[in-house]
DNA sequence: TATCAGTTTGTAATGAATACAAAAATGATG
DNA sequence: CATCATTTTTGTATTCATTACAAACTGATA
């Protein structure tokens, strides 16, 4: 094993997951990702390199992941769940017309906050919709 | 027709939307609505009024409310769509215990700003998670 | 080697949303 | 008032993301 899939076998290990060959190598899909993958575009990259890869082990691991805190669930299209590593809080644009999302890192306000309004926060999301540089030209 | 009624009726004709008894009913009910619907939400209330109403009428009718401008989606949760009136930039708060969507007024830093990293803004949308102010007590 | 918990896999099921075409309502025109 | 075209509503069938579930597999340990 190289020194980039050692790497994330310990990240697992880290965060007290078991570290699969399946597992291994969806958290390295999800790393090398530019964009936000959603379920079904990991599973269609795994299953070219382990032809046996199932969606449901997709799921499960990405169910998993959400569990042990080392993925955030991104909700923006609201048709489909993306995914990213959790780090640092940033927030997000989604291309309205290439459907991409990037990452934006802007202070948000009430990122120190424990409340809002009398409720007691957890987490904070946030996310523009428009048209990416890209798709500008 | 009462003047609730009729106030709805005009804003419907407002946004270019020919008023049906069935559109008056959805955007009624969004606008009394406490929390921020679902389609589910908004078929099994007005069932009871009108009942030969179809599911795929309330779609139709949001997503035309939708084009017009008069509803914006939620996607919080992810699994489901909510709906709530357009009306001025507000965040919002989802309650993971019991399900609930609350309007959060505060100040975004990028309110006013036509771009973000390069991106033309079109929409910008921010909420939180956590635990709401009754499921505290 | 036998056993056992944890993992992966495939199939079936669920549930939100859309596609589509028939039926019903609407509205303009003669 | 009758007709006809257009719009709206409705019901059924379909799609698509996700979950449920049980069987098969794996790997460690006794």
């Amino acid at each position: 094993m190289n020194t980039k899939m050692m790497n994330i076998k310990s990240e697992l290990e880290k965060h007290g997951i078991k570290p699969t060959y399946q597992r291994l190598c969806v958290l390295e899909f999800i790393e090398q990702s530019q964009d936000h993958p959603t379920a079904d575009h990991i599973y269609e990259n795994l299953v070219k390199k382990i032809p046996t890869m199932s969606r449901t082990t997709i799921y499960n691991t990405l169910n998993l992941f959400l569990e042990k805190g080392l993925v955030v669930p991104l909700t923006i299209t609201g048709t489909e769940v993306r995914y990213e590593i959790t780090t640092g809080q940033h927030h997000h644009f989604l291309c309205l017309k290439c459907g991409r999302i990037y990452d934006v890192n802007i202070q948000c306000p009430l990122s120190q906050s424990k409340t809002v309004d009398g409720h007691q926060i957890q987490e904070i999301h946030g996310y523009f919709k428009g048209i990416c540089k890209n798709c500008l030209n």
